[in-house]
DNA sequence: TCAGGGGTACGAACTTTTTCGTTGACCCTA
DNA sequence: TAGGGTCAACGAAAAAGTTCGTACCCCTGA
């Protein structure tokens, strides 16, 4: 049987932007992260030190301490976590209506003609399309 | 000259739980809207009339004090604040990319033949296709 | 007249999230 | 071996968000 799976908490927003260092750098230490980050967002080291401590603890990320500098690492895939946020926002702020929010994020931004097709390539291969 | 619209910020959690119970039955007292909301949510009243405060400070509602019981509206209609929702998930979670927002969007929720359809109907329409 | 059933205002407690200063450990190297 | 640099740990404050008790106001019906 499945031991059940405690699934990490959300991140919050502070929390995110340091996991999207992770996901775009892959494993790094807590100034690579830091320093990564400052290059849009500044936020001091011990700060991002301590948040990547707290995401530990929270399971969003796991730390390698076998060297003296700690290595973190995101604990899900990219993907998983946007799913989850997606699913989210649906619940909080669409009622559930996946087409109206995906209204919204083509009226949000001007999908590029290469992004059109790979959207109704996913349409296709969600309905199952025989082609 | 456009004297810049001063856009009222992101509404939180709470508030949107508020703000959706005002679109849904329109201008609302707090009474009202606390009833409607203690249907899924429980939420003391004068929490909600506090809320609904600090909404109308932010300009996220608008209040008519006419009458003794006053009565709020939401300041921007729920397509507005929706796409303001998904444009910052969009950049905070999905780094810009629209198509990637909406496989999740996909992936999270199988979407009913009906919205598959209405989906390719936004998209044929964005694009600016001709029949 | 006055009790009480709504109503608003608002301070303050609490919780959660974010930020940072300080401390002490561990190197290196001059 | 003393000094300087880098690091993790952590307490605690600041900031943001949520919740509620209490005060006070007005109207109405007994």
């Amino acid at each position: 049987m499945k031991p059940s799976k405690p699934q990490p908490p959300r991140p919050t927003q502070a929390e995110l932007e340091i996991l999207r260092v992770l996901w775009q750098r892959g494993p790094s230490s807590v100034r690579e992260a830091q320093q990564t980050l400052a290059e849009t967002r500044e936020m001091g080291y011990t700060t991002v030190l301590k948040l990547l401590q707290i995401m530990a603890a929270k399971g969003l990320v796991f730390r390698d301490e076998q060297a003296r500098i700690h290595v973190y690492r995101a604990a899900l895939p990219q993907e998983q976590t946007q799913r989850q946020l997606v699913r989210d926002l649906l619940e909080r702020a669409f009622d559930g209506s996946a087409s109206q929010l995906i209204l919204q994020a083509l009226a949000t931004r001007r999908a590029t003609p290469k992004e059109m097709r790979e959207i109704r390539r996913m349409l296709d291969q969600a309905e199952g399309r025989k082609p």
